[in-house]
DNA sequence: AATTAACTTGTAATGATTACAAGATAGTAA
DNA sequence: TTACTATCTTGTAATCATTACAAGTTAATT
């Protein structure tokens, strides 16, 4: 569900937010930048163009997109977060040795546990950790 | 795979760690309370019983049961870490209302997502967030 | 009982994140 | 276009979880 520029627009409208110039760029960034960022590496990749850029701003618009249900948080053992454009149900792996995160396919929505039949489930996912095909050489 | 006292024992010299007051009591009180606990609830549910523990002990001694593979820390989306005693595998529902985590069957480990045929998969974790029975009504 | 590596503890440091207040800006309405 | 106002941006200061460190203590081995 990939989401196109006028979408955004009314998905922001929506919420009472604003599409200021910081947001687009955040927003920007993720798109180009698929590598589930940190905070600090998104305010880093944006100084460049945006030389007066403060970091609250980046912790700002990431709180408010992520309420605006457009960008996703990854919280995957680290205790910096990490963040992803919404997009259709994947799941996150982590190389434990060169910290990498790798997205793959699985079809979460279908996981239904009978535990859960009383409760409703908003969210769901999946983060696996071990070693990516580049460091198990 | 509950761990008797002596596999416990057994696990510990191992790893070169010692056997200490304050350990036992960190796993009893993980064993006591399945609340998922932060480090904070650890440190002010024992220190009754041990009012000279330090809280940094609290945290040294998670670290080392963690290394030693017999407490598994549960990061979903809070920015302070959770623990639970390593059992088999589980899920975890975190109600977005009352914040309280559930447990629940599902097996993890059948999960084989082909896009990781070339990863050493060694660890699984499934989480779900939603409102539990209580908080919907 | 002596020895020593490992542990505990308190304090100080670190690092991510949020609170806050003042100035800037996007969007609306005339 | 212009004026208006709620929302946004920014820098600094505060907060909160976690770790570093050093000195004293203890578990386990001899």
């Amino acid at each position: 569900m990939d989401l196109s520029f006028e979408d955004l627009r009314k998905e922001l409208k929506n919420k009472n937010l604003r599409l200021s110039h910081q947001r687009l760029k955040v927003l920007e960034f993720l798109t180009n930048n698929r590598i589930h960022p940190t905070v600090d590496q998104i305010y880093r990749g944006l100084h460049k163009d945006i030389p007066t850029l403060s970091k609250t701003t980046v912790y700002n618009t990431l709180n408010a997109l992520v309420d605006a249900g457009i960008v996703k948080p990854i919280t995957i053992e680290d205790n910096e977060a990490r963040y992803d454009i919404a997009t259709q149900d994947h799941g996150h792996f982590k190389c434990e040795v060169c910290g990498n995160i790798y997205d793959f396919d699985i079809n979460i929505s279908a996981f239904n546990p009978s535990d859960l039949d009383d409760f409703k489930i908003k969210d769901r996912d999946v983060y696996f950790r071990g070693i990516c095909p580049n460091c198990k050489k």
